[in-house]
DNA sequence: CTTTTCATGTAAGAAGTTACATGATTGC
DNA sequence: GCAATCATGTAACTTCTTACATGAAAAG
């Protein structure tokens, strides 16, 4: 069975909420939601012109070819509406730090616990800039309308328990490795 | 510049410990790692095939062309340790349920709450699950020398942290929703 | 006037998934 | 004897990333 093409969704989700720009999704995705979903120019363009050949999205006559504003169609919000409904479907999850570390039995004691310190440290680099970000949405920064905050809010709110939990899990092996043998 | 191919070093990790077969890797990657990794056999295979080349792997004596036993090879186990050592990359995030739950804020509260209560479900299944593969790992099942029961049990450990902090999660987002409007 | 941000795209290739095809061996 | 598991692979395809190329508009 076919692939699930998860940009055309997003794409799709971002113009729901505005119209825009190429430019201007790829933006949405590197502030708004670079907490949990991400997308890069190589792919953007051609899924919007897939997306126009489909029907679910337009330019607006504001458009031009230096500039061409998409906003989404009525076909477009019903599959989209559609396409919230079905549930999420098993995302399998890849960690190339698990990876390494599983397989790092061998390496000396030191080794090990400089990656664990790396890795804590980059999680609490995390936390920081999510709770910046979360200041900001409380401020009531960015364009957001308040029925959109709870929808904002919860996936921070997510990556930074997430965060936390890794750096709760950092100490907690680091303090294992250090007493064993 | 060069994008890593993940799979290479996944595969080289488990030779590291058993030599095996391509499905003894697929076996590995679907019960010991799944908490964290996958692979299937269509990569598999041709990976294998180019680490051959590479000659990071061999084919041992007991081989045949319908059971090739793979071990890694000293090249092979220096490129591994070269690719430990270098730091784990950043990884973007991709969740697609939270995409969907970021655009869901003109859904009716049930629906949403639906959402969460079987992301809800979802985790609590995993947790089961987790602490399951938990217990083996404790009873000693599987051939795992001491040395690396750490290094088994650690990623599982993180996966428990994660999913707790995912179903507190629902919980609260719940909680918020429900008290709204 | 110069740098940064805005803006659109293509080409090449890597990475990963799914479906298909085939058959031996083991356990019941 | 039959079903489940073991075992290997290919073909077609989708998805995604990286690098390259170009130039307008805004900000300083």
């Amino acid at each position: 069975m076919a692939l699930k093409n998860k940009t055309r969704y997003a794409i799709l989700g971002i113009l729901s909420i505005h119209s825009g720009t190429g430019y201007d999704i790829k933006k949405y995705c590197d502030t708004v939601i670079s907490n949990f979903w991400n997308e890069n120019f190589g792919h953007i363009y051609p899924v919007l012109n897939q997306l126009l050949e489909d029907g679910w999205i337009q330019t607006d006559e504001s458009s031009s070819p230096r500039k061409k504003v998409y906003s989404i169609t009525e076909t477009g919000r019903q599959e989209f509406l559609r396409w919230l409904a079905e549930p999420a479907g098993y995302q399998p999850e890849r960690s190339e730090f698990l990876l390494k570390f599983t397989f790092s039995s061998n390496l000396d004691k030191k080794a090990i616990l400089r990656m664990l310190s790396d890795y804590r440290k980059m999680h609490c680099d995390r936390l920081d800039k999510y709770q910046l970000m979360q200041k900001d949405l409380q401020k009531g920064l960015k364009d957001v309308v308040p029925e959109r905050e709870l929808f904002l809010y919860a996936p921070l709110r997510l990556g930074i328990l997430n965060t936390r939990a890794a750096i709760d899990w950092c100490d907690e092996i680091m303090m294992a490795l250090e007493k064993s043998n």
